[in-house]
Parts: C-alpha cells; sequence; structure tokens
DNA sequence: CGGCATCCGCTAAGATACTG
DNA sequence: CAGTATCTTAGCGGATGCCG
C-alpha cells in the first residue's frame, strides 16, 4: 500500500489510536482470553484501571466495531461485552505485532505477561 | 495516547505506543516508499510536523530497532534514516492492519483532526 | 543541517463522588 | 451494577531560539 500523495489520512491511523490506548490491549486480551465479560467482572480482571478509562476504552472499541455490548436492563442492569468478528480479525493482526515485540524484545515491561503474546 | 505505566503490561504496548505516536505511520511509509531520506527530506515529505516531533519519533523508532540512522559527520552535518530489516518486518503486519482498517472503513479522519495525528 | 532546550497551552488520564 | 459528572494533574505537542 502506497501512500504516494495522499498526505495526511490514513485509516490504519484511526485504527491504531483505539487500539493503543491505555489499557486497550489488555482489555482485548481479557475478553479473548475470558470470552464474554461483564462490566464489573472486566474491571477486576484490569487491575488498576477506573471506570471512566474503562467504559471510554470500552466505547471506543464498540465504536470500532471491534466489541460487542449487550445490556440487559435489568435490575441491577447487566452488562456484557465480548469481542466481535472484527474483534476477532484485529486479534490475529495483534498477535503478530505481539510476536515481533517479543521477538525484539523491546525491554519494556517484561513482568511475566504471556498476556496476548500467548493467545 | 499516553501510557502512564501500566501495573502489568505487555511488550506489545510498548511497541505500538512507539508506533502509534502522531506522524509515526506516516514516517514510516515515507521511509519504506522512498528509501533512505535524509532529515531535511523526511521533513519535507511530513507536511506540518515540527522538528522536534520529528527528532522525536525517529528517536524513538531508532531506540526500537526500527529505523536505522546514520550520521556523517561533515559540514554541514549530513544524518539519513532508514527502515531496518526490523522494520520491513514491522511494515508487513503494519499492512495487515491497514488492510483491516480499510475493510472496516473506520472513517475517521474526518474532523480536521489531521488524522495522522494520533497518540 | 540537524538537532536540543525552554516555555507554554491543551487534552487526556487519575481520583472522587454521585445516580438510574 | 454500570456507568456519568466534575475537578485536578501530568505529559504531550507547538513554537521559538540556540548550538555544533
Amino acid at each position: 500500500m502506497k501512500f504516494s500523495e495522499a498526505p495526511i489520512s490514513c485509516p490504519m491511523d484511526g485504527l491504531l489510536r483505539v487500539i493503543s490506548g491505555p489499557w486497550t490491549t489488555f482489555i482485548l486480551w481479557r475478553l479473548s482470553t475470558h470470552g464474554t465479560l461483564r462490566f464489573g467482572e472486566l474491571k477486576r480482571l484490569v487491575p488498576g484501571v477506573s471506570s471512566r478509562l474503562l467504559t471510554d476504552r470500552l466505547r471506543k472499541l464498540e465504536d470500532a466495531g471491534i466489541v460487542n455490548r449487550d445490556y440487559k436492563p435489568t435490575i441491577p442492569p447487566e452488562v456484557s461485552y465480548a469481542l466481535s468478528p472484527r474483534g476477532q480479525e484485529l486479534r490475529e493482526v495483534l498477535k503478530h505485532l505481539s510476536d515481533l515485540a517479543i521477538k525484539w524484545d523491546l525491554g519494556q515491561a517484561k513482568h511475566g505477561d504471556e498476556a496476548v503474546a500467548s493467545q
């Protein structure tokens, strides 16, 4: 894919912006390994994230069609999230990215995190 | 997008952080399509970027081993950049990302936010 | 020419409190 | 439970100026 004369516009940038936000890859990883998760469960699985940020990230992922949001107006309300087909596709590509990152060993946060890497 | 410091992280986050900075993908594409470029040439090929940002992005890409920097202490100095083998690998993966983005047509680059900019 | 240093403004991230 | 509202803070990005 050539950029040639297209000065400042690339769909990939929008996608990158969505997935590169803080916690985002973590959230995606959790959803990919745990399947469908409720908001509270997800929050517990992503230690340290605030409701505000989690909501924000999920909203953006949803807008991009990467995750599906299922809202049941029961009492108490029940909202669950899961990767969409797009999310699955994205996961495949991200795995390649992750493989590169691991191979290169960029020295970022090497703490125990098979994270997205292993799955 | 800022990543302060996630308690747990994965190597991919570091890589994503590097490549998702403003102008970064644009710079990578310029280097991939034009080959080796001097600082000034690159700056001219990325309209609107400041020296400070361009330097910053190139430094991070260099630190990640994605681009090679060649410095000749002539007068005037001559500094050129080119994709490293890692950069070529990365480009392959980014192409898949780009393909997804195009297929999904996320429709960013709207509201004149310079699209390429992200964070 | 190819930077780095500095100041400065903006926005995103964090914490906290509150609600249907 | 699953958010929203608000305030504060911190870091990024822009502009400018200087140097080898």
